[in-house]
RNA sequence: GCCCCCAUGGUGUAGCGGUCAGCACGCGAGCCUUUCACGCUCGUAGGGAGAGUUCGAGUCUCUCUGGGGGUACCA
């Protein structure tokens, strides 16, 4: 589809909980976009739900957005603030008659549930008037079809009358996720939807408020593969490890982890998986992006950081993981540490393993390993008599590899 | 139940009607190496099933099967 401005793209998660990789991702492949394009990137704070929205969550997923490197453009739209014009979109589709007022329970709803139901439609022409105590429907034509094109998967066909009229606008007058994300979708010019697969199947809903309200110039939608778990379900926070930030705190970095997710769906190319940032801008197309939902895989997520570990400088290496090291020893010492950082650095896949490696260095209590001295040392009678002899050679030598090397030639004769 | 989406090795993917089906992770073996790693080499394993279109199908169509998502006064 061409079109004349540049593209706007946008990433609406709602401060809900921890930052999800899925947003991540998604947040991702919208910036891909708009960097490509030479388009914006918009963020857009999804905070209608009043219980469960938290300033405190979107801090959390901003300094995700910060640590990527995904940095947007414009103001941060607040959706609540936002609440007088949904309220007006609402009106008008209530004057219009593409809404209409409802006072059902959610459990009159369900007892007269047919097969296949959800919502019967039994206040459509009650005409009730406005009141705190009802919801606000909108009124899906029982005739026709709403088509939702879609940039990676064709087109899905949705028949109207197996849409259910929805509620916009709920019990005391708070918007609705549709109806607050269309408008605001307007309002913010967005020419692109590029978000999560579960969003497919409420599109038509967003389509069918669209074109009631007389929008036209419908924005182009991406509905990306879903993140999945071994067991190839959606991605839960309850069941799986989720949180962004949880990987940055156990020394992903942040390259690595945005190169991973890149490779979610989407391919550089050219047989090529280890790309700058710059080779995804240059290369990414919405077009290419996969169908198929994605396994979220810790252990290929691992190999990626390593080989950006590997990649670093000598210093480099040292400087990320030294807060790791630090934080786990209590007598750090900068000059050794700096001599033996290097060492660990093709050893580890993520930077809190470096102490695994290098905190014995750092210490003056010696723990012992019952299990293994149980294995070895135990066992073997002379294990004693080479580890009495190695200590006492080694005692008087200088600590460099050579002599050490050395001494332990000459004690194995 | 109803609606929708998806389907290349265990995993992520390349391919866009004619390829010995490529790459990477993982796994296995070997080389390198005083150890462990790194690195290198080789190997392992694949187009869900069945029809159709075509001279020719992983690639197009249909059916089935399997998996997933949605179906909230959540987003």
């Amino acid at each position: 589809m061409v079109r004349a401005v540049p593209p706007r793209a946008r990433f609406c998660p709602s401060p809900t909980g921890p930052f999800h990789v899925g947003g991540a991702r998604t947040a991702l492949f919208n910036w891909l976009f708009a960097r490509r394009e030479g388009g914006a990137f918009l963020l857009r704070n999804e905070d209608t739900d009043p219980v469960r929205s938290s300033d405190v969550w979107l801090e959390g997923i901003l300094d995700g957005l910060r640590w990527l490197g995904l940095e947007w453009d414009e103001e941060i739209v607040r959706q609540s603030e936002r609440r007088d014009a949904h309220l007006e979109a609402a009106n008008r589709l209530l004057d219009a008659g593409h809404a209409y007022w409802c006072d059902c329970t959610p459990e009159a709803i369900e007892a007269r549930k047919g097969p296949g139901g959800g919502y019967d439609g039994f206040c459509r022409d009650r005409g009730l008037g406005p009141s705190d105590l009802h919801v606000v429907r909108f009124r899906v034509p029982d005739e026709g079809s709403t088509t939702v094109v879609d940039v990676i998967r064709d087109s899905a066909t949705f028949e109207n009358a197996t849409i259910d009229d929805f509620v916009i606008v709920r019990r005391g007058g708070a918007p609705m996720f549709v109806l607050a994300n269309v408008v605001d979708d307007d309002f913010q010019r967005v020419t692109h939807v590029i978000r999560g697969e579960e969003h497919l199947s409420t599109t038509p809903k967003y389509l069918l408020i669209r074109h009631a309200l007389g929008l036209t110039e419908d924005p182009v939608f991406a509905h990306l593969p879903l993140l999945v778990n071994e067991k190839r379900q959606k991605l839960s926070k309850r069941r799986d490890k989720v949180q962004l930030l949880q990987y940055r705190d156990e020394g992903y970095l942040p390259e690595a982890m945005r190169n991973y997710l890149a490779l979610l769906g989407w391919s550089p190319g050219n047989d090529e998986e280890i790309v700058p940032v710059e080779t995804m801008v240059e290369r990414f197309r919405l077009e290419d992006v996969s169908r198929a939902p994605a396994f979220f895989d810790e252990q290929k997520l691992r190999y990626v950081n390593a080989e950006y570990l590997r990649a670093m400088s000598e210093d480099e290496f040292a400087e990320a993981a030294r807060p790791f090291v630090e934080a786990k020893v209590a007598r750090f010492d900068p000059e050794l540490y700096a001599q033996v950082a290097p060492l660990a650095q093709t050893r580890v896949q993520i930077l809190s393993e470096v102490p695994d490696l290098l905190a014995f260095l750092f210490t003056d209590t010696v723990e012992i390993d019952e299990a293994a001295w149980a294995k070895g040392v135990a066992k073997n009678e002379w294990s004693a008599d080479v580890l009495g002899e190695a200590a006492g050679a080694f005692a008087e030598l200088p600590w460099e590899a050579e002599a050490l090397h050395a001494a332990t030639l000459e004690l194995c004769e």
